[in-house]
DNA sequence: ACCTGAACACCGTTCAAGT
DNA sequence: ACCTGAACACCGTTCAAGT
């Protein structure tokens, strides 16, 4: 049971770090660089070869999210057939099912102390990830179940709205149940809103 | 020129304390108690007296955020007269104004983390400040304005849809002037949606 | 190129002691 | 009752040095 020496190069310490601090914030854990190097067995200066500071680690958290955020909306309306307003559900859904799951991820990715000199790859992954969501109001003015108007402003609307929500579960001001309600009775007013008359 | 020594007795420290944080918060500084310390001129372990740890201090700052919040909130419906497409823009306008205002706050406040275990007080200066906004959905319901139905419900889906836009404006998504565009927008689709029909 | 180990300047929290 | 000063166990960051 002799403790095995570890090798003096690490593997992939990167993606190592990133696997580990995913799984801390997962935990619910509050993120320590020294910490995260400690678990993975190397000395705490070694994440600076990687990382040039903490808020680097966080960045790219953050764009890793929005990566995931985009893929998950992308898959939802992928399975979520024709009817806009059930595709408007199951965008709110999986976009709430996202935040309430990576709840402590989400806070990173919408830091916004980060933003004003964050990476160009960080807002790229954001605007991708929105983008999945215009892409849905762009459609609907397409089959006519939405008004003319700039796609951007309605998809931010409601983007917003579903953002909200999901920010005051997130804030303990809704259980899980009252917010799957409540993305139901919002996705029905927004798309009464948004029909054309 | 000689510095006057400081007297022993601070005269009210617990109120220094919240009025530097407060201070130190809108200025986009990190909080530490420590540096509240140094800046008042008492010891670092003299706020202990006040607040026993660091959240208790936060929790504070998030109350007294609340009952500001709400007191802004009635103060705008207050002035707004009596159509409701105006008055709900008057809501949005002022729940936005206070969130960018106050960004580093609004996130204290709704930070979550300190919810669960969080003094019933707090909880109950956030219920207020939320029935600022309850209380246009009644009005609304008398009004013939909106449909009927719980308006606790309606009410949480325009909280957090303003909560989101202003959400989405902090983490640098929206600029001051596209929030207020977006705003208008997302109270012209609401009224719209919650009208009867 | 990648990592270590010591050092520096910070934290929040605790506690015996002072007045 | 209210505050101090030293102590403890942490941080993030820097840097000379090792391989």
């Amino acid at each position: 049971m002799a403790v095995t020496p570890r090798p003096y190069h690490h593997g992939n310490l990167r993606l190592a770090l990133l696997e580990q601090a995913e799984r801390t914030l997962a935990d619910g854990g509050e993120l320590s660089l020294r910490e995260l190097a400690r678990q993975i067995g190397v000395s705490h200066a070694a994440p600076r070869r990687h990382f040039p500071d903490k808020q680097a680690l966080l960045d790219a958290l953050a764009e890793d999210g929005f990566e995931r955020l985009g893929d998950a909306l992308r898959d939802a309306l992928g399975k979520a057939g024709d009817d806009f307003e059930a595709r408007m559900l199951a965008f709110a859904r999986a976009y709430a099912g996202f935040a309430v799951d990576h709840a402590a991820l989400l806070e990173l990715m919408f830091a916004g102390k980060h933003r004003p000199d964050a990476a160009e790859s960080l807002r790229q992954a954001a605007d991708r990830a929105f983008e999945a969501s215009l892409a849905l109001f762009v459609e609907g003015q397409a089959t006519g179940d939405v008004v003319a108007g700039d796609p951007e402003r309605i998809g931010m609307v409601a983007f917003g709205t579903v953002h909200g929500l999901a920010a005051l579960a997130n804030s303990q001001m809704l259980d899980r149940a009252a917010l799957d309600d409540l993305l139901a009775a919002a996705v029905e007013r927004l798309v009464l809103g948004l029909r054309p008359r």
